[in-house]
DNA sequence: AATAATCCCGAGTATTTTGGTCTGAATTAT
DNA sequence: ATAATTCAGACCAAAATACTCGGGATTATT
């Protein structure tokens, strides 16, 4: 019942780009120590995210991402589903493209895992990133600069 | 985000064995195929439930294996619990031993899985044996024996 | 034009996990 | 004695995980 760094590493790296959302694309090398991810990984990371459509990328010297959507726009899920596909405890209650199972229709365990799966979904579509800045904003201490 | 087989097969057998409570032991043979499981890989999980205390063995010819306890005892989340270990979308929210985490006190994707794990172990601690005896009960089609 | 900072792509890889199978021993009803 | 079981543990192939790395393409800055 494990997500894998995929979606761990991910979602810590889109909140970095809402935190920065409106400013000059944010390179990956920055976005790794502050989270401290793995760089090289990230990058993978980050392919997934933009072929996604969830980050645009600029290229070149002062490159690196922003986020596609504004911060409001893009749900927890959105990332989830982006790098671990689509949300299913089992796959036979896939929300795309669910297995086939010989006795689906009468199997109770499959009802069981129905409901775990919406239970999560309801869980990440109901938070944006922005709402993840607003709770952090809350939960950070006052300082008198912001931190760099 | 995904079960293994391991939480999967092994519900499915409790399933099982909870239909047949109160009868004599079960022998994992015939719960293998009622449930289509693959036979030896079904001793494994035999054994870590019975290791974990939800259910009993009988060893011998005409033995098998028996609920610990009454299925209305029995929450799916034990189950669960008992096959794939603490309930945790990442490490670091783990329900028991949750890792140690540099910034955990202001790490908003930690609360954002805190959230999920709080969602799924919901729904699995709501549901027991019993739930699901019954709601087969609901849906298996009529047979020769009058509804109960 | 040169340099450096970036993204981009794909290969390589060590380790772990998964999902089993199988052997053989111990136990017990018949 | 036999057959049906659990039980313990070794063994294994394939897949997934979590990366690292090399090198190319692009672009701002100098």
């Amino acid at each position: 019942m494990r997500l894998s760094t995929k979606g761990h590493y991910g979602l810590k790296a889109m909140f970095d780009l809402a935190q920065h959302y409106g400013s000059e694309p944010i390179p990956l090398k920055s976005v790794a120590e502050r989270q401290n991810l793995p760089e090289y990984y990230l990058e993978q990371i980050a392919a997934v995210l933009r072929k996604a459509g969830l980050v645009k990328s600029v290229r070149g010297a002062q490159g690196g991402y922003i986020l596609a959507r504004a911060p409001g726009d893009i749900k927890v899920g959105d990332v989830i589903r982006a790098m671990e596909g689509p949300i299913a405890p089992v796959e036979c209650v896939s929300e795309f493209e669910p297995a086939e199972c010989d006795n689906a229709d009468y199997c109770i365990t499959r009802s069981v895992w129905a409901r775990v799966r919406d239970s999560i979904i309801q869980v990440l579509d109901s938070i944006s990133l922005e709402d993840m800045c607003r709770d952090s904003e809350k939960l950070r201490p006052h300082r008198d600069k912001p931190e760099v």
